[in-house]
DNA sequence: ACCTGAACACCGTTCAAGT
DNA sequence: ACCTGAACACCGTTCAAGT
């Protein structure tokens, strides 16, 4: 076979990336494996392992790309909203959604873990990062708070329960709740605990 | 190897469930194997699958048992509060602190998922639904709620808050949070969701 | 220089054959 | 009747060999 050359080092990665996410949508994580992207992608198994250092490193990057579309999803959200409550609500029901849109991905990124030798990651951290910040401030303006360690604390809470919503409604477990509208949960949680601060505050 | 008989099918399933738990715990998830696990046992490979259907059958009744173990912590921890408000927290913090103690049991059960052949799963569907029944009257005591739908979505709400908490603090993403008091999120959230409710309400 | 193909050490699952 | 052992179709990863 004569491929050689054909593909930048930089197109092969980002066919593989691309491949990888197709099966990850259509099989799962579970269905996802390196000798199918490389077979979706034209080369052999090998080819793959001097573009990534190996399938962990595939799969960080993946979800390097995940936290990044969530970002993007929550951001237009948050823009549509000026008033700060509902940018709040709109930034659960927007992660919500996410999760609900695409499942494999969702639960991939909280999934897959990194053997320790390949940690910390800083490409993966920094827009960790920036995602709560999004939520970070948007809390901000509806709070009121001074402290920086209490608004990350409410911050937390807040958006760790937005994330077990979420978490729950991928998950499968918990059928018995019924169809429910999950972002209705969300809308709940955020409310009644914002309201539950200034019953405090106040 | 003359073990015929030497264990009855019922000691063999119970032999394979401690041996499976066992690595489950050593070596997480991804580490549990049917190979491993007849090793464990002495037996071959294929006398398992007289014992079990197939791994998933295997994995869902260890996640059968982890249920009862949480719900088992669970009513422990209620039993000690009288108090309505500090025995929801205490569920609270029981929850998170199982997660903590029994990581690899936690992520399994929330990450393993039949597949839809092998659904419902009847002996496993009760198990969740006597644990949420568990924080659902636990929540009844505190919030004073006559509608049993709008109370089971107070539960719904406050319990995935929770597990979203335990969830993350398993996952070993936002290590960024610093070694945080994961408990101390959930009692917050608690406390200021049953505030806001009460601040609505009243 | 770039890529392949085969090898190695693992998997889950099945089932003819042994005792 | 009970269990084994080998087979089959998969894995991730490495690396000598080919072009």
């Amino acid at each position: 076979m004569g491929r050689r050359n054909q593909h930048s080092r930089e197109q092969q990665r980002e066919m593989t990336i691309a491949a990888a996410e197709l099966i990850l949508v259509r099989e799962g994580f579970s269905g996802l494996s390196m000798r199918k992207v490389a077979d979706a992608i034209g080369y052999t198994v090998g080819q793959l392992y001097l573009i990534f250092r190996n399938q962990d490193d595939l799969l960080a990057t993946i979800n390097e790309r995940t936290t990044d579309a969530i970002y993007g999803h929550l951001r237009n959200a948050a823009d549509a909203e000026t008033a700060p409550l509902p940018r709040l609500q709109a930034l659960g029901s927007a992660y919500i959604e996410f999760a609900q849109n695409h499942p494999h991905r969702f639960r991939m990124l909280f999934e897959h873990r990194l053997p320790p030798e390949m940690e910390p990651r800083p490409s993966s951290e920094t827009r960790i990062r920036r995602m709560f910040e999004l939520v970070e401030s948007a809390a901000a303006d509806v709070v009121a708070e001074n402290d920086p360690a209490r608004l990350r604390q409410i911050a937390t809470t807040l958006w760790s329960g937005v994330h077990g919503i979420a978490a729950l409604a991928v998950s499968g477990k918990f059928k018995w709740a019924g169809e429910a509208d999950f972002r209705r949960y969300s809308d709940d949680l955020i409310t009644t605990y914002v309201a539950g601060l200034q019953a405090r505050h106040g």
